[in-house]
RNA sequence: GGGCGCAUAGCUCAGUGGUAGAGCGUUGCAUUCACAUUGCAAAGGUCGUAGGUUCGAUACCUACUGCGCCCACCA
């Protein structure tokens, strides 16, 4: 037979049209699986936001992904891994901010609303498009027929509905709360996004009436007039609570109030401070706690209100040396600690430093009880009073999600414990706008109603107020980008439409991210699933851990430490990345990125293809329909790899099922070197030789060979074995591509022989024969 | 301050109640025989310390030491 098999394995001839094969194929899509009728798995791609291009992060998660889909395709189920993209809201928008301001000069404010989200749109589809194109390249075998975004129309209606649902019941409101603003971004940020830098600032002990008190912000002490004090402090014991003195202060005297309070820090400072209840969040909650004034200093954009006498208009960061000189005029500073080391707050999406306003926002109430509708819940009935934060913790104590590795259960409940009212709403404008809109008609006209003072809330645009027909003006404000992630794994199924998909994959099998969006994502997808389904938005979350560099440190940008997958893919094949990405790491555990790990897989991988080329260049075909199971030993090699075979598959099929991707791995690797190639084919050389062991030892082989591909399938998807007549091609499509068109012509049942140019092999593809299943476990 | 985790080969990390594993690195051998884009082999570990449970502990428990992460945000 004529070999026309090179002796080293070139990814980059093979993997396009493989994945071309595969998409041609249709079996991405479950419903032109053959196992039509087989038990659905389902994931949904956690959507890679449209800022720009994959990282290693996306290429890991891909990877563990495809290899959990494939497997549970081989294994004959209804399996659907539904892609899709996020429009991350202030992340884009930030992003393409500073974009048009790097080369325009030029501020959102400049261009207006409508300009600026036509530019923001159109960065948005560059990179989704360069993210599809990438994806491709990892082999992603997501079915791209269902594709969604999260600011499509069918989301927005997701969200809509969500946002109305939510409200009617009383669990959306609009409240006066401190909030983390930016002066910079003019927009509000959530908790999660807040950034605090270490820095050091001057610490100011200020002679406030008979006390000290210490600050770092004297620039906002213009209103102070409570003192709050320890209860239990020694030094303060003859003030009581309530008591009113008249101190001297910035701007003249004051009355201040004494506030006793536990929440004072003795030992800080001198123990004694002052309050500024409208820029703190602390001193916020003292002053609601006491039913306190609450009185406005700073402005939206940074500057001190009239409040401030002769400072207004000043921005607070050049009123602060005016403003402790004029104090040390007036001998109130007592003595200033230069190395005060403190805790800065700043917006991470690229933002300025957060000055805390009161303002008015929209809140997702997590501690309201409600009723329970609908639900599909172990332990909650329909009608049981449930709060959201109940529901998000019931269901992973229940055991009805599952959280890999374990221990983030832990991290996940101290969360859920210290939760707060979700604040919803942000000054921005890319995003799904908030479908509240409220009546603009002024007293003038007669007909005005009273109810035209409440927000009208709707699924459909308004576009006149429904009580007096008057005008409307939409809420200028956009939701959060985890708002419409949350329901991410539902609104992508059709919801609220009842569809075919949402019926047959909801709840999905696994959710599988990184644990750094535990909080933003997956806790808001639980509460979202359960309250609106009333149903878990999947059963198992698997947590990969972060990609780092050599030196474990974050990969970013700010520190160009940054190595892109495709790369890495491009320079060691696609199929040595994703090996690499998971040989040897744990769930939920950091990996530092080596290249040499990567380089050493292509090592495997060239491993490989030498092991078939070994084989198909002995032997003269393989019967795929046999398995390890139909192999019989001549001599104690043949015995052994029998055996180890056999294990193999059962170890490999085991850890799989258990979601131990890098046991699998590890399993597979060791076998296919260790056993198959450094001691069976070594052994099989003098066997094929000898005419009574040879026809049995090719039989061993082959069967073996087939089985370590299919066994890696779901790891290194990029081979392939085609048995040619003119001779055994590996990893190779002709031009003429006839295994893709028999593939395409969808026939299970068809047999091999029958295949257009006599191609033994058509499985290598997408594994979806019964052989591929007959070598794994079926599912327990 | 509250919570979680880690400590295993020179480096980076898997793993297990009963002979300790991988990648890279090091050393030696091998080039018409599947594999120089390499292969084969070797060296290298009292599995952080001290107690406890157990027939048996690197693994389970406790304490200690040293690291790391998350949350809270101290005027």
């Amino acid at each position: 037979m004529e070999n026309v098999i090179p002796p080293h394995y070139n990814p980059k001839e093979t993997e396009g049209d493989i994945y071309r094969m595969w998409e041609e194929s249709g079996f991405f899509d479950p419903d032109k699986l053959p196992q039509k009728n087989g038990k659905p798995f389902s994931i949904i791609l956690p959507p890679p936001n449209v800022t720009g291009t994959l990282h290693m992060g996306h290429a890991l998660m891909l990877t563990i992904e495809d290899i959990m889909i494939r497997f549970e395709r081989m294994r004959g189920k209804k399996t659907l891994w539904l892609p899709g993209t996020d429009h991350a809201a202030i992340a884009t928008q930030s992003k393409v901010e500073s974009i048009i301001y790097k080369e325009e000069k030029k501020t959102r404010h400049d261009l207006g609303r409508e300009e600026f989200l036509k530019r923001v749109e159109a960065f948005a589809q560059r990179s989704h498009d360069t993210i599809v194109e990438q994806m491709k390249k990892m082999g992603a075998s997501v079915d791209w027929s269902r594709e969604a975004y999260t600011l499509d129309e069918k989301r927005n209606l997701a969200v809509r509905t969500a946002f109305k649902r939510m409200y009617d019941a009383g669990l959306i409101y609009k409240g006066k709360r401190i909030v983390n603003w930016d002066p910079k971004l003019q927009t509000t940020v959530s908790d999660d996004e807040v950034e605090w830098i270490e820095e050091k600032t001057p610490f100011y002990y200020l002679k406030y009436g008979p006390f000290t008190i210490a600050t770092a912000r004297p620039e906002t002490k213009f209103g102070d007039k409570y003192v709050v004090l320890h209860p239990d402090d020694p030094r303060y014991k003859k003030y009581s609570h309530g008591e009113k003195l008249d101190v001297e202060w910035i701007n003249g005297k004051v009355t201040a109030t004494v506030i006793k309070d536990p929440v004072i820090d003795m030992e800080f400072g001198t123990g004694a401070m002052t309050i500024t209840p409208w820029h703190d969040m602390t001193d916020f909650d003292i002053a609601k706690r006491h039913t306190l004034d609450f009185e406005q200093i700073i402005d939206e954009n940074g500057k001190l209100l009239p409040i401030a006498g002769e400072f207004t208009g000043v921005h607070i960061k050049k009123a602060r040396p005016l403003i402790v000189g004029k104090l040390k005029e007036k001998d109130l500073v007592e003595k200033i600690d230069e190395a005060y080391a403190h805790r800065i707050a700043t917006n991470s999406r690229g933002g300025g430093v957060i000055e805390p306003q009161i303002k008015e926002q929209w809140f997702v109430a997590v501690e309201k009880e409600f009723e329970m509708e609908n639900s599909k819940i172990e332990g909650i009935r329909t009608g049981d009073t449930v709060t959201l934060k109940k529901l998000m913790r019931h269901v992973v104590e229940s055991k009805q999600i599952k959280i890999i590795p374990e221990h983030f259960e832990k991290i996940y409940y101290h969360w859920i414990d210290n939760l707060r009212d979700w604040c919803i709403s942000r000054q921005i404008w890319y995003g799904h706008r908030i479908p509240v809109w409220y009546c603009t008609a002024n007293e003038k006209i007669k007909v005005r109603n009273e109810k035209c003072d409440e927000p009208i809330v709707s699924i459909e645009d308004v576009t006149e107020c429904p009580h007096c027909s008057g005008g409307v003006l939409q809420d200028p404000d956009t939701l959060d980008t985890w708002f419409s992630s949350g329901l991410w794994t539902f609104s992508t199924l059709g919801w609220p439409e009842e569809t075919n998909d949402l019926k047959t994959y909801h709840p999905t099998d696994v959710l599988e991210t990184g644990y750094d969006i535990l909080f933003f994502w997956v806790a808001r997808m639980i509460l979202m699933s359960t309250y609106l389904l009333g149903e878990v938005p999947f059963r198992t979350v698997y947590l990969h851990g972060l990609i780092r560099d050599a030196e474990k440190k974050k990969m970013s940008k700010s520190k160009g430490n940054i190595v892109d997958p495709l790369d890495l893919g491009e320079k060691y094949g696609t199929d040595a990345l994703r090996f690499g990405l998971i040989f040897g790491t744990a769930p939920g555990t950091d990996i530092p990125l080596s290249e040499d790990k990567i380089r050493g897989m292509k090592h495997f991988a060239n491993k490989l293809w030498n092991i078939a080329r070994f084989v198909l260049t002995n032997i003269d075909s393989i019967d795929f329909e046999k398995t390890y199971k139909d192999l019989s030993a001549k001599t104690d090699a043949d015995k052994n790899i029998i055996k180890k075979l056999n294990a193999a598959v059962l170890e490999t099929s085991n850890n799989l099922e258990r979601y131990n991707i890098h046991e699998a791995a590890q399993s597979i690797y060791s076998f296919v070197w260790h056993e198959f190639a450094d001691n069976y084919i070594e052994a099989s050389k003098p066997q094929l030789a000898n005419p009574e062991l040879s026809e049995n030892t090719k039989e061993i082989l082959g069967v073996t060979l087939a089985t370590i591909i299919k066994l890696l399938h779901p790891f290194v998807p990029f081979r392939r074995i085609d048995i040619h007549p003119r001779g055994i091609h590996i990893s190779h499509i002709p031009a003429s591509n006839p295994v893709a068109s028999f593939l395409s012509s969808r026939r299970p049942q068809a047999r091999a022989e029958n295949a257009p140019g006599s191609y033994v092999c058509r499985r290598n593809g997408i594994c979806h024969c019964r052989d591929f299943r007959r070598i794994l476990l079926p599912r327990r």
